[in-house]
DNA sequence: CTTTTTTGATTTGCATACAACATTAGTCGG
DNA sequence: CCGACTAATGTTGTATGCAAATCAAAAAAG
C-alpha cells in the first residue's frame, strides 16, 4: 500500500498534470491530514509549494518551522530538503540553512539550451516511435492550444502547451529522458510562466507546434528534432529579454 | 577555509582527473584522517567508492557499517544516502536500505542516448563559442587518442578520449551542461569501461574525433552536433550488445 | 519432507538532546 | 555619533535512544 520509495524521483509522473488543474494546492491545512506524514511525503509538499511558487526564490526554509507545521520532528525535515537540495530546487549552506533557489540569467538560459535538447531528442525518438493512439493525442492538445490562443486564455494555453510537449515526450519511450526533464521544468517553473504570455507567441507556437507534429509523423527524425529544438530555443531567446528585466526588480 | 557547501553538486569539477590518475583512491584508512569529517565529506568519499566500483551494483549499503568506517553516528549517513539516492547513484527502499543502483539494459540505453544529446549540444556551442587556446587543448588530447590507440593501450586510450570530451564540455561555456554531464556519466561510469574496449573502436574513435573537431574549428554548428551525437550514439550502439551480454551474467 | 507460522534479531525511521557555528544586539572605546 | 569587540540568542550539525518494520531462522502443522 505504501511503496513510497525514493529511488531516482521516479513516480511522480502526473504532477504536472495536477499542477495544472489545481495551481495552488496546499490549501489544504496540515492539521487535517489523518497520518502522521514523513519524509517522503515532505518531499512532495515541500516542492508543490516552491513550484506554486507558495515558496519563492530566495526564501528561507526554516527547520524548526517546517518541522512544526508539519508535525513532525526535525530529522525528516532535513533529509526532505537534502533532497531538495540535490534536485536543484534550494541551495544549502553549511550552518545557514536553506533558501529557495534564486537563478541568474545566465543560468537561465543554460538550462533552457538544456531543455531545448530534451525537447528536441524526444521529437526524434517519437518521430521513430510514435504510435498512431499518441499523434492523435498530440494533434488533440496542438488543437487545444490554438483554440485557447485564439480566445488569448495565456492560462489555458500555457496548461495544453504542456500536454502536447508531455505527449511528446511520452511518444519518445524513454523514461529516463522523461524523468530527467520533468526535474529541469521544475527547476524551471518559477520563471517559466512570465515567457509564454509574449504577444504574438501563442500563435507562432501552434503553428510551431504544426510542423513539428507534422514531422514527426512523417518518421523525418532529423527535421522533428531541428525544429523542436528551435521552437523551444525561440522561447529561450525572448525569455532572456523578459529575464534580464526581472533581474533588475527586487525579485524579494 | 571549509565552506563545504551542497549547492547542487557544484564544485567536484576536477573529479574526472582524478579518477584518471589515482583510479582506486580510497586505499587510505579511514582512521588516518585529522579531522572527522561530515556528510558532506561522506558523501565525496561514498561516491568515490562507487565510481571506482569499490561498491559495485547490488552492493548494500548498511548504515551501522558505514557509520563506524567514518567514526561518525548513523545520522550523517543517513543524510549522505539521501543525497547519494537523489542523484541517482543508489536506490534507498523504504525499510530495506540503500543499495547501489543496478541499471537495466534498457535504462543503459536510455541513459547513453541522452548523454549523446550533451555531447551534441557540447559540440554545437563549442563550435560557437571555442577559444583558439582551447581548440589547441582539444586537439592534443585527440593526438594523445592516437598515440594510445596505436600502443593499444586501452586504459590510456580511456583517459586521453575522457579529456578531449571533457574539452568540448569545457568549450560550451555551459556550466549546467558540464554539470548535468558529469552527473550522468558518473551514473554511467560503472558500466562504460566495458564498452570503449571494443576491437576496432579505438581507431575509429580517433577520425571521428578529427570530424568532430574540424567541425568545431569551422564554426559549423550543426555538424559537429550531429556528429558528436552519432559518434556517442555509436557507442551507445555497440554498447547495447555488450551489455545485453553483460546483464545474462550474474553480475552479483 | 514440505509448507506455513511465529518469534527473535537486525535495521531502518523518527524524536530528542547536546554541541558547534552564525548572527545579532549590546557595550565599550574612539 | 560611529566603529569594533563581546555576549547573548537562535539555528544548524551530530549523537543517541526508542519504536516500528523487515528479514531470517526455528518451530509447528500438513
Amino acid at each position: 500500500m505504501n511503496d513510497a520509495c525514493i529511488k531516482s524521483d521516479k513516480d511522480a509522473s502526473n504532477i504536472r498534470m495536477r499542477q495544472i488543474r489545481e495551481t495552488a494546492v496546499s490549501e489544504v491545512i496540515e492539521s487535517e491530514r489523518e497520518t502522521r506524514l514523513s519524509a517522503d511525503g515532505l518531499i512532495r509538499l515541500l516542492e508543490d509549494d516552491i513550484l506554486n511558487s507558495v515558496l519563492k526564490p530566495g526564501d528561507r526554509l526554516d527547520e524548526q518551522s517546517l518541522a512544526r507545521r508539519f508535525e513532525v520532528s526535525r530529522t525528516p525535515v532535513r533529509e526532505a530538503l537534502r533532497h531538495l537540495a540535490s534536485s536543484g530546487l534550494i541551495d544549502i549552506r553549511k550552518n545557514q540553512g536553506a533558501t529557495v533557489k534564486r537563478l541568474t540569467t545566465a543560468e537561465l538560459i543554460e538550462m533552457f539550451q538544456v531543455m531545448a535538447e530534451y525537447e528536441g531528442l524526444s521529437a526524434r525518438l517519437s518521430a521513430r516511435r510514435m504510435t498512431t493512439a499518441e499523434i492523435a493525442e498530440m494533434r488533440n492538445w496542438n488543437e487545444e492550444c490554438r483554440v485557447r490562443a485564439d480566445k488569448e486564455d495565456h492560462d489555458g494555453f500555457y496548461a495544453a502547451n504542456n500536454m502536447f510537449h508531455e505527449a511528446i515526450f511520452h511518444g519518445s519511450r524513454n523514461e529516463f529522458l522523461q524523468e530527467e526533464s520533468r526535474k529541469l521544468r521544475n527547476r524551471l517553473n518559477a520563471y517559466r510562466r512570465h515567457i509564454t504570455t509574449q504577444p504574438r507567441r501563442m500563435q507562432k507556437s501552434v503553428i510551431e507546434h504544426g510542423r513539428i507534429a507534422d514531422a514527426i509523423v512523417a518518421g523525418d527524425e532529423d527535421t522533428a528534432h531541428s525544429l523542436m529544438r528551435q521552437h523551444v530555443d525561440l522561447l529561450a531567446g525572448t525569455a532572456a529579454d523578459v529575464l534580464l528585466a526581472l533581474e533588475s526588480e527586487t525579485t524579494e
